[in-house]
DNA sequence: CATGAATGAGCTTTCATTCAT
DNA sequence: CATGAATGAAAGCTCATTCAT
């Protein structure tokens, strides 16, 4: 009767989220503080402690809620009809609704997981996901005769999902590039890649 | 009457900065500190000073020394008869070479190009060279039919150094992958990308 | 209306004083966090100042519990007939009964009192109270000619106890000493003591 | 020749550590702060750190250096050729030499004593030193028949430290006591015990 | 009576940088 | 040219205590 609300709890940590994935784009896993992070969320140090163990957890489900977010949106992506369109649209959602900030997020995530264990399986686990929503897809598609036979659906999907990683680099690279241009000729680039022969 | 040898001072700093390369590429830029190169390259802290001004620099003049290693070797590559294979090549080299480390010295440059001026100079400076190199080449070969002359050589270029880049992050989402396949797979899709219609 | 039942607080203060002991014996009164507290006697930090107003506060209220269930047990011990055996009984019963955690806490209650005046002012009384004790009982066994009548019975009764703080280290200087044989020596050494001469 | 002498390396150290008896003596182990200890010494906390790898590692050396310090006045003590006068000297000196505070942490280390294992073994080994001193010159007393010869050295010397160790709770019980007349009956107690029979 | 959310000062420790030698 | 002593700000984290519910 006068336990609080576990919802309330988790809507706190989700808050505390937010503000910690805003950093974390601001700033990167390691350039954002605790202080800052306390800033942004409007809590106190000390209170940040009672919802979370440590910053590496913080980074940690931080992590996990952006990605989660992300295979759910690609998740309806694929299941529209168009097979290619499909893919297309993913890497411009991808670049549009989050811009440069959340492209830096995903780089600081790979580059993390390089070093750091426990951001490795949980980018692990999430790409597997992805890969098998993606390869499942390509299967259906050949199936239908859209795309060529021949390509190992998983691999593909490795290797597309590759792509739409290096994708975020475009701008980086090459900050005065027409990047619609550019995402056009990506997805000729694979649209030839995955189009069936002769 | 000082300054002996210059020669000396610049082969000292090649030294540091490939000590200090290491350190990023074990640790990430913020995660190696001064000390842990110093122990790196064996010298003092203070004596680091005398070579350079703050880490920053060190960071950037190592970003430099990188990034002017790989485009020479990428000039070096497409100076090869056949268009597709040097390309191949340049990402099998690059994974091969350096492996996982360096690759993930590469993200942490993108990563820190997106909130660093100075690194985003030296990254820009650097991929506008490349992609020159790489566009060039890419004109030279639809001048000899190799390859569809539809194509913009600049945006083209741009689209495959972005494949480039995507193509670090296969081992990091899934370590399981059979590299050696992705990278042909990877190949297939830029062959396909690049073939003259018809 | 409130005030259901004032035993029942009393009962709660001394459950929670017992947990508080339990905690600063495994932990030391600093090392304990009233967290723990709160963790050993199952209520939450907020409830707990109702009981106590500091943690300073419980520390002097369980110093005092301890001290005084020490006192009670020692006037027990010595309202035996014989004298000797009792005081040695007791040397034996504390090592016994509580163990190494007992002594442990009475040597922070040492150091504690040597530095907070509260916990000073305790620790004297209750030292008051039992050297009285003893001093009257040596004074009966003097009268009854059972030890040395030149003895000033106050003195020699913070002497012996003394002795018995002492042989609270017996075992955290020499983990591997026979503490029986170790206690006999002790009992033997108090014998000596207060023999009556000749 | 540019190598700074590690003399003067040894010197700050145990300046450092005289700084940090003072403090851990005033305050007790954990009461004492880092910034404490600084401020004490003269220095900045980040320095300190090039003294000492953790506040444990003070801790620890300190604990040894005073031990070691009182082991080295002990074995000088006994070296004279009064059996039972040097033990007494002993526990004079102790208490006028370093009085109170020296005392607490005498206290402050056996407690520690008991909950950390890097205490442990210091105590240990350095009691190990001092009741070995104290056993064999029990038993070259015995050969010249100056002292009980049923007494088992190594328990007597074990029982006669332990005498010592209660001996610092005296005034801390009562402060009111006449130390001098106390610590002369406790050189009876002592006296009583060692003198041989009849 | 009881909870646990919330605070903020303080803790130990790290680190880029400077400076006397 | 070279050392390492020295700094001080900031980091991640803990904890006694308060307060709205």
């Amino acid at each position: 009767m006068r336990k609080l609300d576990p919802v309330k709890h988790e809507e706190k940590r989700r808050l505390i989220l937010e503000a910690a994935g805003r950093c974390f784009a601001r700033s990167g896993f390691r350039g954002a503080s605790i202080s800052d992070i306390c800033a942004e969320a409007g809590i106190s140090p000390g209170h940040l402690y009672h919802y979370f163990a440590s910053k590496e957890a913080i980074v940690g489900a931080m992590a996990e809620a952006r990605l989660e977010g992300a295979a759910a949106r690609f998740a309806e992506m694929i299941a529209q009809p168009s097979a290619v369109a499909a893919l297309i649209a993913e890497i411009d959602v991808t670049t549009a609704r989050h811009g440069r900030v959340g492209q830096l997020l995903v780089l600081d995530m790979l580059a993390e997981a390089g070093r750091n264990p426990a951001m490795a399986s949980i980018l692990e686990e999430h790409s597997r996901g992805v890969r098998r929503l993606l390869a499942d897809f390509l299967s259906q598609c050949q199936a239908r005769g859209e795309i060529d036979p021949e390509l190992d659906p998983e691999l593909a999907a490795g290797v597309l999902l590759s792509v739409i990683d290096g994708s975020k680099t475009l701008t980086l690279r090459d900050p005065g590039v027409d990047i619609q241009k550019s995402l056009d000729l990506l997805k000729t680039l694979i649209t030839r890649f995955l189009m069936p022969p002769g």
